[in-house]
DNA sequence: TATTATCCTACCAAATTAGTAGACTATTGT
DNA sequence: ACAATAGTCTACTAATTTGGTAGGATAATA
């Protein structure tokens, strides 16, 4: 399940998403519409701003806003950011990768089933971007 | 990413595929041959008997042993069982289904692509079985 | 009735998650 | 220049989940 920073973040961007292109919104408005604790998203959405996803504006008109095209930020690279891997287990995990220990991954059932269920979920959310979540 | 728990408990439901028909098997061979710390395993597998995955045996002779045919049970109800939602998100999810407050499903992106994520894993893990876990 | 082995209740420590506090810094308008 | 605005940063805290452990109770067998 994705953690509820990940949700809120999903939550705020979508919000961004649609207001892209009009200029700077306030934390503050994202934190109202979308019911979001004020101070715990002020940390989200600087951390997405850290890893290149938005901008920001200090001061009087200022705010948050997306620093691409909506249409060009995947769904999985705001998960691996905002919530980490997107594969069930650390040894099938494209950007997590962790050897299990005690386990020869060549002959491991549950490792390849876990492969498959990997791709089957990168083939969506690899494909789907910001823009795919507005209606 | 699945949880200790629920890696080794299919670790442990391998090692009794793989001794299927061949009578009860003690939680110290278990633990030993797949290296699961003895009293986290027993906790483990008496819950999965509780949730009529295994049976057991008291006394010499004793041990653990699947319940049904491993052919018959799917990786969807371990991973339910041991690990939680298979879905993202609660508001998509089949077996632990929670409405999502402020928020409504009819018009929320996140939802449809999340429905899309979740199908695509259950079309792999409602159609294999432990039988599949095994080389 | 001793031995074997699971069953059960309860506890514990570490890690993670979710959220808060408050001072600091940069920008803008007057 | 300076007040107001709005993001930045460090640090803390509380609650929950995770990953175990301890030790006695119970049941089956020989």
């Amino acid at each position: 399940m994705l953690s509820k920073k990940s949700q809120y973040a999903f939550k705020a961007l979508t919000y961004l998403t649609e207001k892209y292109g009009q200029g700077p919104v306030l934390i503050s408005e994202i934190s109202k519409k979308k019911k979001i604790p004020l101070k715990f998203l002020e940390n989200i959405l600087l951390e997405l701003k850290k890893e290149d996803i938005l901008d920001s504006k200090k001061g009087k008109g200022g705010g948050y806003f997306l620093k691409k095209d909506p249409a060009k930020v995947k769904m999985a690279t705001i998960i691996r950011l905002t919530n980490g891997p997107i594969a069930m287990l650390p040894c099938v995990s494209l950007y997590f990768y962790e050897r299990c220990k005690n386990c020869d991954e060549k002959q491991c059932g549950l490792h390849d089933l876990m492969i498959e269920v990997r791709d089957a979920t990168l083939q969506i959310v690899e494909n789907r971007t910001l823009k795919d979540l507005i209606v």
